[in-house]
DNA sequence: TATGAATGAGATTTCATTCAT
DNA sequence: TATGAATGAAATCTCATTCAT
C-alpha cells in the first residue's frame, strides 16, 4: 500500500514548520525562542514539529539551509537579465537596500546574522558555516568579480577574494546595525546607497 | 555605622566581576553563558556577584557601558597625537586591524556585536543601544569627518552621518566574519586594509 | 459482510507481531522498548499492531502467555520419553543450560524475567502472574516431584511445594545472572551442571 | 571563609536522597520511578536533588554502590563473630531469609535484583556490575568456601567459583520470586531454609 | 484492514535568583 | 559582606495512542 501523505505534503509541513521557525526566531532570537513559540506561529503540535525534525538545532540548520537557497536561487535568477558585472553588483546592492520595505526579509536577514554569531561557538557548526561561506557567499561574488576584471570593468589592483569579504562584511555590517536600530534612527537605503557608491568607485577602471 | 568597605574596594570588585563576565560572554555568548561561569572565572560566590549587581542582564549592561567607556577613552587619548582627520580615521582602522593579535579584545568585539544583535529584542536595550550608538559611536566620527571636511581634506560630497555610520557598519561586519570565521579562514587584517583604502579613497579630495 | 480475513491470517499476524515484541523487548527491556521498535522489527505499521492488541500492556501479558505456553508445550512433548521423574528433571536442567547456544531462547529468558521483576508492581500484572507461576510452574514440577516421591526416587524428607519453588527460584537467579554477566564472566553451563548436581543430591535417595 | 556547610551535612542530604530514590524505585522501579517521585519522597526540591546528583542515572548508581557497601559491611562485620566457614555461610542465608521481616531490606533487595536487569542494556553500566560481582559478590563469598576447604570443611569436589556463582544465583532467585509474589504466595523463609539445606549438604564433608 | 501523521501529557534537566547563616 | 544550598518555573524532547484517509 503506497504512503498515504505524499512527499509533497511533507515538504509542504516542514517549509510550514521553518516558516513558523523564522518567525520565532525572528522575533526573539535563536536561544530565547522557544519551541513553543514555533508552535505557536505553527498551529501544530508539538510532537508534529518533532516528526519533521531532530532537534530545535536541526530546525535552525535547516532553516539556515533553506535561506540560502532561497537567496542564491533568487540571485541566479535575476541576475540573468544584467550582462555587465557593474550591473550585477549593482543589482545586489539594490536588493539588499530595498529588503526595508519586506518585513519580512528584513526579519530573514537579522536571523542570518545570528547564525553566524551563534555558529562561531559550536565547531560542528562552525564547519557548515564557514564551507557556506567560501563554497556559496564567496564563490558567488568572486566569480562576478573576476568576470568584471576580465573584461575591464574593475581594475586590476581588486583582488577578487578580499573584496569578495570585504562586499559581504559590509552589507552584513549595515544590516546588523539596521537590525538594531531601526529604520526610525538608521537611514538604513540612504546608507546602501553610499555604501554602494564607495565599493563600485574602488573597483571600477 | 560607617560602611567597612571603601568605594574603591567597590569598584575593584566590580571590575573583576565584569572582566569574568567578559569572559564567560565570550567564551558562550550571552544566553548560553550562565552566572556559575561567571562565578567560575570569577573565583567569587554567587552570592557576592548579586551584591554588586542586580541580574545577569545588569552585568551586562554595565559591560556594555564598560566597554565602550574604556574604548573611547583609549581613542580619545590616542587620537591627540594625530592632527589630521585622515590620520585619526586611518588610526581607527590600524587599531581594529590590529585586534587580530589581541585575542581578548577580539572576544570584546564578539560580546560588543553580540549586544548589538540581542539589544535589539528589548525595549529597553534597544534604547540603549540607540543612544550609545548616536550619542557615542556617531557623535564622535561625525566630528572627526566634518573636521576633515572643514580642513578641506574631505570632499563636501560626504554626508558625515551617512559616513559614519557606514564606517561602523563596515567595521562591524568585518569583525563579525572574522570572529565566526576565524584568521584560518578570513584574511582579517588584508581586508581591513582593503576597508580602509576603499573608504579613505571615498572622502578624500 | 463476511470477514475478509480468516482466523488463521489473523493468528498469523499476532504470532508475528509477538516475536517482534520479544526481539525488542529482549533487546532493550520491556519499558525502554518503544511501539516504534516493533514496528521496525515487524515491518508492520504502528495502526496494524494495535489492530490486534489494546495497548503495549497487552503486547506484553500475551507474549508471556505464548511463551510459557510455548514452554510447556515442549516440556510435555519432550518429557513423554523420559520414564523416571529423575530423567525428567535432570532434562528440564539440561535444556536450561543448552539455552546458552541459543540466543533467541537467552533473550527469551531474559525477557521472562524481567516480566517477574515488573509484575509485582501492578496488581492486575501480579495476580496474573502469581496465578501462572502456582498452576504452571508450581504445578508442573510438583507432579514429577510427587511422582518421583511416590516411586521412591525422591526421599520423603521433600517437600514437593518447596522444592518447586526452589527449583524456580535457582534456574530463574542462576538464568537472571547469565543474562547480565554473559558468557565471557559466567559458566553458565557449567554452573547449571552444578546446580542440577546440588538439586538431585539432595531430593534422590 | 569557610564553607558554610559541612561534608557531614552534605553526605547526610545524599544519603537523604538516597533512601529517597531507593523508596521511589523500590515502589515504581527504576524506570517508572521519576524524579517527581523521588522528590515527593524526600521533600526537597527538584533542584536540591541535582545538586548533589548529576541525572537519575547518577542516583541510581550512587545508591548501587552505597547498598552493596552497606550490605558488605554489614556482612564483614557480622561474620567476625563467626568461627567456622560453615557458620559463616548460614549467617549469610539466615540473613537473606530474615528480610522478610524487613520491608525496607525487601525493597533494597528487590531494587537490586532490577539493577542487575537493567545493567545488561547499558556497556558502561555492565561493566560496572560485572566488576561488582566478581570484585565484591564473588571474591567475599570465594573466600569463605577456599577457606572451609582448606580445613576440611567442605569436600574437595567443591569448585569454589562455580559454587559462588550458584550461592548467590539461588539467593537472587528465590528474592525475585519472592518479591513478586509476595509472603501471601510465596513461603520465602522455608524456602530459604531448604535453600539453605540443599547448599550447605552438597558442599560440607 | 492498513497507514503513519498528529497529539499532548509528562519526563528529565537547567539556571537565575533568593536567603539563612 | 560573603556564602552556596535551595528553589521552581520553564525548556527540550519522548512516545503510547488515536484517527482521517
Amino acid at each position: 500500500m503506497p504512503p498515504i501523505v505524499s512527499d509533497e505534503y511533507k515538504q509542504k509541513k516542514k517549509r510550514e514548520i521553518l516558516d513558523s521557525a523564522q518567525q520565532a526566531f525572528g522575533e526573539k532570537g535563536y536561544q530565547v525562542a522557544t519551541i513553543d513559540d514555533i508552535v505557536a506561529y505553527s498551529g501544530m503540535s508539538k510532537g508534529a514539529i518533532y516528526n519533521y525534525f531532530e532537534s530545535k538545532e536541526d530546525i535552525y540548520v535547516q532553516l539556515m539551509n533553506l535561506r540560502t537557497e532561497r537567496t542564491f536561487e533568487f540571485f541566479e535568477e535575476s541576475l540573468k537579465e544584467y550582462k555587465t558585472a557593474t550591473e550585477k553588483i549593482k543589482f545586489l546592492f539594490k536588493t539588499y537596500a530595498d529588503v526595508e520595505l519586506n518585513e519580512d526579509r528584513q526579519k530573514s536577514i537579522q536571523v542570518h546574522v545570528e547564525f553566524f554569531i551563534n555558529s562561531g561557538r559550536d565547531a560542528e557548526m562552525k564547519k557548515l558555516m564557514v564551507d557556506r561561506f567560501k563554497d556559496i557567499y564567496q564563490k558567488f561574488l568572486i566569480e562576478i568579480v573576476e568576470e568584471g576584471k576580465k573584461v575591464g570593468e574593475f581594475g586590476t589592483h581588486v583582488d577578487s577574494n578580499i573584496i569578495s569579504s570585504l562586499f559581504w562584511g559590509i552589507l552584513d555590517g549595515v544590516c546588523l546595525h539596521y537590525s538594531v536600530l531601526g529604520a526610525d534612527e538608521y537611514p538604513y537605503q540612504d546608507i546602501m546607497v553610499e555604501a554602494e557608491k564607495i565599493f563600485m568607485q574602488y573597483i571600477q577602471k
